[in-house]
RNA sequence: GGCCCCGUCGUCCAGCGGCCUAGGACGCCGGCCUUUCAAGCCGGUAACGCGGGUUCGAAUCCCGUCGGGGCUACCA
């Protein structure tokens, strides 16, 4: 049988770190074992649900490298994908449940259900619904129900029982019903609950595993109740391991970006994030950390998924990043994919002639940065006009006794190199430093802060001879004028 | 509180009864290289939560305990 996988985004947020790794894990399973990946758009909450929350999801997936068969945007045999669109097959089901007894209405408005909740605790017992409807005589029920009355659906959980299932990461796990009220699968205003949405969706569209955070481990076994009720096949579940923060607890904002978007902006490479990301929970083999997407699909089963909870480390996937970039990418595609962040840190878009005018010096920052986002600045002296001092590396260098000598003596000697090139200028400045008899450090650092303004920069000589003669010596007089004033 | 899940360096992962005086990666610390910053290279730091079993032998199996996390809605 074919596998048939799916991840179902919901549209209330944006693509969360944790969403995406599930995705990652489905994709991996399906791609490994000619399956079918579906993603399906959970929206039976309209509230908090938007197009725009759905469109950037679906962009950050494609962003890193997920696609998918079936499904919303891209169509297939159920539909549009959405479960906004299909309430009335939800309706439908219920009713059919409801017919089979294995549902009911129940008539108890909210803050009935509030008081006895409350009472209940008070008295030590479950905060659950106490099923007082599931034995309401069926002509009560009728008449209720005909005169209008505000109902929801509760699912019958089979009492007594326990539902028993192998999770593949976690082995056997059971649950008493003891533990699980009667929950709600239609709401008052007819619209279906997650638990009813998803397992119909998972049942109709003939999903056989279904991997998901762990923290819907405990729902699970509702979820495997109304497939059954359905009369249904039941598919394979797998609980992923939850993504910690720094101080263990689930991954949220308030760990820092958990947003896909937002690592996108920072200059990481949808390639270091999906390394990264299959790393949480899963291994590859020993030793070894950095693979390919086709390397990852080839060795991936779901058998192999950990089943202990990961802290997501961003300075790992920092310098993963980094990894990628200096090693995985050719020049030419470090100065494409830079471009964008470049032209956003200047707000301008650039001509292509100044965007190749970087490209001597491009190389060597692409060995140097970590993040897209960094290359700008470490541009910005030779695609702006004018630079800014750095206060701190004004401070630190300039405010140096014999600066005003060096800067002399450079602009004099770099004044006659008629062959304006990195080895002519690198010789020049280095038969300077000999002549003053001073240290390359003393000598060098005060004409990188002239020119580029800060104490950090490319390797000084290359990025002179990317500057051009004229603009260099501009930059030199400046800063001495700047000195002495 | 109840139910469920989890427990190897600070973090991610390897280990699936002897190959472990526990291995790799990130981080951190030190050194080399060096005009800055990186990169690179070399070295170091650091863990099987605890207590009982089972076994000739346990990080690996079992039980307990402690600790962490999740769920407990007409959210998903």
């Amino acid at each position: 049988m074919t596998p048939r996988l799916r991840v179902a985004p919901s549209p209330t947020g944006l693509l969360h770190v944790g969403t995406a790794r599930a995705a990652l894990f489905n994709w991996l399973f399906a791609r490994r074992h000619g399956g079918v990946f579906i993603v399906r758009v959970d929206d039976t909450d309209q509230r908090r649900s938007t197009p725009e929350f759905e469109r950037r999801i679906l962009e950050g997936l494609r962003w890193m490298g997920i696609d998918w068969d079936e499904g919303v945007e891209v169509g297939g045999p159920h539909g549009n994908y959405r479960q906004s669109g299909r309430f009335e097959r939800y309706r439908e089901v219920a009713g059919l449940l409801v017919e089979k007894r294995a549902a009911y209405r129940c008539y108890c408005s909210p803050p009935e259900l509030a008081e006895r909740r409350k009472q209940a605790q008070r008295a030590g017992r479950p905060p659950g619904y106490d099923g007082r409807c599931r034995s309401m005589p069926a002509d009560e029920d009728q008449r209720r129900q005909e005169a209008g009355e505000s109902h929801v659906v509760r699912f019958a959980l089979p009492r007594p029982g326990m539902t028993v299932f192998t999770d593949v990461v976690r082995g056997e796990v059971r649950f008493d019903h003891q533990v699980i009220d009667d929950f709600v699968i239609l709401r008052s205003d007819g619209s279906p609950t997650y638990h009813l949405a998803s397992t119909v969706d998972d049942v109709d569209y003939r999903i056989t595993h279904v991997a998901r955070g762990e923290d819907i481990l405990p729902s699970t076994p509702r979820h495997i109740q109304i497939t059954r009720a359905m009369a249904a096949p039941e598919p394979t579940y797998a609980h992923l391991p939850l993504l910690h923060g720094q101080d263990g607890g689930k991954l949220s904002k308030r760990h820092g970006a958990t947003d896909v978007g937002e690592y996108r902006r920072q200059g990481f490479l949808p390639e270091a994030l999906f390394n990264y990301l299959s790393l949480l929970g899963w291994s590859i083999g020993p030793e070894r950390t950095i693979f390919s997407r086709e390397e990852a699909v080839e060795d991936f089963d779901l058998t192999d998924v950990s089943s202990s909870p990961a802290v997501f480390d961003p300075a790992k996937l920092t310098w993963m990043n980094g990894e990628y970039l200096r090693n995985h990418l050719s020049q030419a595609g470090f100065a494409e994919r830079a471009r964008p962040y470049t032209e956003e840190f200047l707000g301008q878009s650039l001509p292509d002639e100044m965007w190749d005018g970087c490209s001597e010096v491009l190389p060597l920052v692409q060995e140097r940065v970590k993040l897209l986002s960094e290359v700008g600045p470490q541009l910005a002296f030779l695609l702006s006009e004018r630079i800014e001092y750095d206060p701190r590396s004004w401070k630190k260098v300039m405010s140096k006794p014999g600066v005003d000598a060096v800067l002399t003596g450079a602009i004099a000697a770099l004044s006659r190199v008629e062959d304006w090139r990195t080895e002519s200028v690198e010789q020049t400045l280095r038969d300077l430093i000999a002549e003053l008899g001073i240290s390359a450090g003393k000598g060098f650092q005060p004409v990188r802060v002239a020119v580029t303004g800060s104490s950090i920069s490319p390797p000084l000589f290359e990025s002179l001879a990317a500057l051009g003669r004229k603009k260099a010596l501009q930059r030199l007089t400046d800063a001495r004028s700047r000195i002495s004033s």
